[in-house]
DNA sequence: GTCTATACATTGATAGAC
DNA sequence: GTCTATCAATGTATAGAC
């Protein structure tokens, strides 16, 4: 347990009725209320209410509901997919890099990844989507593997389950993290290493 | 990110028909159907042709769909808040208490903690869930800000956000952790209370 | 305790005027 | 690009017979 149910979900208002820019806002506000009320829960209806506009007006935009859900996975998705795209040949620096990666894309995309992360797999976009995000995880364990392969990592402990723990800790993120607050997202990655890494238990000190 | 969408919701099969076992066996099946497709997504109709009924037998059982969720968050609730029951005057080993007493929990109730995890806040019922479980976080916070009082945590990360980044972790087991497996629930805390707290990098060998 | 039948609201989506 | 009007399908829940 321990999180929070934020409700900062403002949509950064960009200005409205210009050209090419109402799809974007209309799928930001669609998030939003994804987030806050989750998928399927939130009806076309409550979008246009949200919008200020009918359902017709939404149907000239998108063609479905679940179209805009796929913009907003196929956005974290890549962006995620992204972190794991210059790979390193020390493992331990690479796993370092993953995991700062994961943060940052998790800070900046953050109501995209918030809705990745609560897909159950329901539909065909869901499943697709749930689909690459196992190849990511994939991916993640095997430099964990390697990380510990060269020492970086405590041989206690298997891998499979170091990568889960870590990448539970980093992704409980979405519960509470808000930009604007006293952390910004380096110091945010430097307590999540630092805890993951070195642990909570103050370190016995070191003579010089 | 790093998860399973796991389908293990076997339901322990208790033998039908028996007078006030029914009742339990559709609220198993129906927490099962929840956690699966989610709850707003799990239609009466879903639950009743999985149960080989049909639904008004259910409303024979249960008053509404709402029921059913609100007795499992009640029983996720009710077992979390008495891992905090038994207080204890040394801050560090009563937060140890905490964290074992909440992967236990979490094991035993597995899919009611699930279920409560996931909750947004739709509906009275949602909303009395939250609000008890934003106590439980806040009692959670106060043994976590002891223990580090008492020197037991690292002095230079903000209690709260420590308290989120080991509940995120606790919390993510319920995305993979399925019984029956090669960890059973000890190891499981084991493991998770060693990488809260003691990092994963390998510890500097101590001279003896 | 389970059934058939049905009430009644809401859902996602479309047609066609302005 | 937005509207009104409307659709078929599905949602939760109830009535009343067996």
């Amino acid at each position: 347990m321990t999180s929070d149910t934020a409700p900062a979900n403002a949509v950064p208002r960009g200005r409205r009725g210009r050209p090419g820019n109402d799809r974007e806002h209309v799928l930001a506000v669609a998030v939003a209320l994804f987030i806050e009320k989750g998928y399927d829960a939130t009806s076309v209806a409550d979008l246009a209410d949200r919008l200020g506009v009918t359902k017709s007006a939404l149907y000239h935009h998108f063609s479905s509901k679940e179209e805009l859900l796929g913009l907003a996975l196929d956005d974290a998705l890549t962006a995620l997919e992204g972190v794991l795209d210059e790979p390193s040949d020390d493992a331990g620096a690479q796993l370092e890099r993953v995991l700062r990666g994961a943060v940052r894309v998790l800070v900046e995309k953050l109501p995209e990844v918030t809705l990745l992360l609560r897909v159950r797999g329901n539909g065909r976009v869901e499943q697709a989507a749930l689909e690459r995000r196992r190849a990511f995880d994939h991916r993640v364990s095997e430099v964990v593997t390697r990380a510990q392969d060269e020492g970086m990592l405590r041989p206690d402990v298997d891998p499979a389950v170091a990568t889960r723990l870590v990448f539970g800790m980093v992704n409980s993120l979405t519960e509470w993290y808000r930009p604007g607050g006293a952390l910004d997202a380096d110091a945010l990655a430097d307590t999540v290493l630092a805890t993951a890494l070195e642990g909570l238990r103050p370190r016995p000190i070191r003579a010089p």
